[in-house]
Order: C-alpha cells, then sequence, then structure tokens
DNA sequence: AAGGACTGCAACCGCTCTACT
DNA sequence: CAGTAGAGCGGTTGCAGTCCT
C-alpha cells in the first residue's frame, strides 16, 4: 500500500497560477506567516491548490528578494564550479546566491549553462591537446632522470629514452617517505602558498575530510592560472595519499585497470615498476625553474606568491593502471545528455598532462572535500 | 504563411529526510 | 522503536513562445 496523497487530487487545481491566485496567497502568508503547515494552508485561504504546489509558488516567486532571469558572468561561474565540485546540489548551489532559487539555478544549468561550460571545455581540451603532445616527450625525459635519480639507476643506462628503464626494486610509499623528508616540507609549502592566495583550508574531524576553498577572485584567471591551482591540488591530493596510504581517497573509477571499469588500457609507462602487491606509489616534484612555462607572467606572479611553483608529476604506478589515459578516450566521454563526464574527463586530462593518474582536477571557486563521493560528483 | 523543431521555464511528481507521536 | 505526515529536494514534464525551413 502506498503513501496516502498529501491532498485531495481530484479538487487540486493544477497549472499555471492565476495573478488573482498568486495575491491571495502572497497576502495571506505576509500577514500569517506559512503557519508552519503547507498542507493545511490552501484550505485556510480558500485555494484549490495542493500545500506542495503553494509552497513551492511562494518559494520560487512570490517570497520578497526573488531574482529571475539575467545572470552574471560570477554567479554562472559560481555555479558552474559548485556543480562540478559538488553535482546537482541545487539548493546548496542556490544558498551561494541570493535570491536565486534552487529551481531557478536548476532550470538554468539544464538550459543554457551546461552547452555553454561545454563548448569552453571543448576548446580548452583542443589547447591542451597541441600543447601535451610537444611537451609530452620532454616531460618524459625529465621524469626518468628523476626516478633514476631517486632510486639510483644503474650507470650506462640510456636516461634519454624514458622508455628504456631497467627493472627496478618495488618501493613503498613509507620508504620513499623517509627517504624523502622533503615531501612533507614541500606539502606544507604548497599549502602556504594556497593560503597566501587567498584560499582556505579546513578539516572536519567528524569526516576527516579535508576541504579547500579557493579565492573566487580565481574564477576569471586564465588557464594558465587554473592549472597552477589544479596542479597545486594534485600535488597534495597524491602526498596526502602517500602520507597516509590510503589509495581510497581517490576515485578509481576511470583509473582502475585491474577491474576494467574504464581504466586504461595502455601500457605503463614505466614498465618494471609496477608492483602487483599495489604498493608503490612515486612522487617527484619539479621545482619552477625546471618546468618549461610558457607564461612568464603566470611565473613571476606565483614565484611572488609563494615559496615554489612545483608541477605535480606524481606516478602512481598501480596493478598496471598508468598515466597514460588517452585523451581520445577521455573526450569521448563527453556527451550532451552527460554532464558528469566533463569532470571525469577534466580529470583525466591534468592526471595524464601530471602523470597522476587519479589526481584530482580542481575546478577554480570550489570548495574542494578530499573524500571520494564529493571528488567524483556524486549525489 | 504554415507548421515542425527547438528552447526556456513553471509546475508537477515521487522520492528521501526529519520531526513527531 | 515503528509508523506517520509534512517538508524539502532533484528529476521530469508540459506548454507557450520563438526560430527555422
Amino acid at each position: 500500500m502506498g503513501r496516502a496523497p498529501c491532498c485531495d487530487k481530484a479538487n487540486v487545481k493544477k497549472g499555471p497560477w492565476s495573478p488573482e491566485e498568486d495575491a491571495t496567497l502572497k497576502a495571506y502568508i505576509e500577514k500569517h506567516g506559512t503557519g508552519g503547515n503547507w498542507i493545511a494552508l490552501p484550505q485556510k485561504i480558500g485555494l484549490r491548490r495542493c500545500g506542495k504546489s503553494c509552497r513551492l509558488r511562494w518559494l520560487n516567486y512570490l517570497r520578497p528578494n526573488i531574482k529571475h532571469g539575467g545572470f552574471s558572468e560570477e554567479e554562472d561561474n559560481i555555479i558552474c564550479s559548485f556543480y562540478m565540485s559538488i553535482g546537482s546540489r541545487w539548493s546548496i548551489i542556490a544558498g551561494q546566491l541570493p535570491g536565486r532559487t534552487d529551481n531557478d539555478i536548476k532550470n538554468y544549468w539544464n538550459t543554457r549553462l551546461k552547452k555553454k561550460l561545454l563548448g569552453r571545455q571543448r576548446k580548452q581540451q583542443q589547447v591542451q591537446q597541441s600543447r601535451r603532445t610537444a611537451s609530452f616527450k620532454q616531460g618524459m625525459i625529465k621524469r626518468s632522470e628523476n626516478i633514476a635519480n631517486f632510486i639510483n639507476i644503474p650507470a650506462g643506462f640510456d636516461n634519454q629514452n624514458p622508455y628504456d628503464l631497467p627493472e627496478l626494486p618495488v618501493v613503498p610509499v613509507a620508504n620513499y617517505q623517509t627517504h624523502n623528508p622533503q615531501l612533507i616540507k614541500d606539502q606544507a609549502s604548497i599549502k602556504n602558498m594556497l593560503i597566501n592566495l587567498g584560499g582556505r583550508f579546513s578539516h572536519d574531524s567528524d569526516t576527516n575530510n579535508t576541504s579547500f576553498q579557493y579565492p573566487i577572485d580565481i574564477l576569471s584567471t586564465s588557464s594558465s592560472d587554473q592549472q597552477f591551482y589544479q596542479s597545486s591540488i594534485n600535488v597534495l591530493s597524491c602526498t596526502s595519499a602517500a602520507n597516509n596510504n590510503n589509495y581510497s581517497q581517490f576515485p578509481s573509477t576511470h583509473c582502475d585497470a585491474s577491474n576494467g571499469t574504464g581504466g586504461s588500457s595502455s601500457p605503463t609507462m614505466f614498465p618494471g615498476l609496477n608492483d602487483q602487491n599495489n604498493n608503490l606509489q612515486v612522487d617527484h616534484l619539479h621545482p619552477l625553474s625546471e618546468l618549461e612555462v610558457n607564461d612568464n607572467n603566470f611565473a613571476h606572479q606565483h614565484q611572488q606568491l609563494g615559496d615554489f611553483y612545483y608541477q605535480a608529476t606524481t606516478e602512481t604506478l598501480n596493478n598496471g593502471s598508468t598515466a597514460g589515459t588517452s585523451t581520445a578516450s577521455a573526450e569521448s566521454e563527453i556527451s550532451w545528455g552527460d554532464i558528469n563526464s566533463l569532470v571525469y574527463s577534466t580529470q583525466m586530462v591534468a592526471g595524464y598532462e601530471t602523470g597522476c593518474p587519479q589526481a584530482v582536477t580542481v575546478p577554480p571557486g570550489l570548495p574542494i572535500v578530499f573524500a571520494e563521493s564529493t571528488l567524483l560528483g556524486l549525489k
């Protein structure tokens, strides 16, 4: 047996509200309030409407200080950022935009913003793809050098060929950290830098989640600036995982090749570094001076703001899962009907670029919670 | 000019959560 | 503790207006 209906369906009016109905409802609520009982309200004032319908009408259209239409660029950015962070939690998003209702934002997103964002995303991907192609080989050489330095590659090894790595010992995360106390210092340095830029970290002891809030004013920053933030968070994410030795913090949906759920099937970037016991994670960080930075102003700006600019180059070599997820597969995930793929594809592009396949892309202006459900943008 | 396709948005539906008994 | 009802929420629908052919 289903639950009882909230009202007499046969005797309630449906469809658009008339001005008279609006006036009746508004006048009553302004004078008496809702009385805490929407179901009983329409009968009190003689409206042939369902209580839920009255509530919706009041909340979305009749209550004071409601704004309709005319979304600003800033509001667009906030909505996009929150959507990519927390998904379709319209009421929460509406809470960030005074005068906007969840219904309004939901409609606006579904009809316009989604298309606008996807268009922008596609453009960015085209640019990133061309940049990646040019810098990929260079990056691979640099990475192999760093790994070789760390694990003492035998003399005679051709370190100009990133694919020509010899069989290497498995290096557990804990050991790597012991060898690299710098890692923890680096993490603190990046945190300080992000805080200097106006971001905020907070920790929820109940859920053990760490949150990061970007400064709102970076919403309109260039894509290189956004990559900078993203890379910084990637470093924190990856090193945090190393610190905790807890991989479950990271979304594995698109990274786990072992279970065939969308992970890359391409060969590992570093043959011989695979750890069948799932324990190997090698992190290494490049100071800014080592990096190719196309935007000199950007580099200068961020050098002034923090101790270092690090490129996240964490290699998570995990059960044959690799950083080499193809861009084509990431792009192929984008469809008009599945906006969540936008989040995932961005993650994969970022992961590919930084060599951290499980890195989490952090859209600017977002509250970031390092918990799987939130990172995935799931309900 | 007509009619089919598309778009935007108000409103509804059905589910979950929460407070109350 | 279980049952119930109301509140709240997100997904979906239906319709009016606009655009396109």
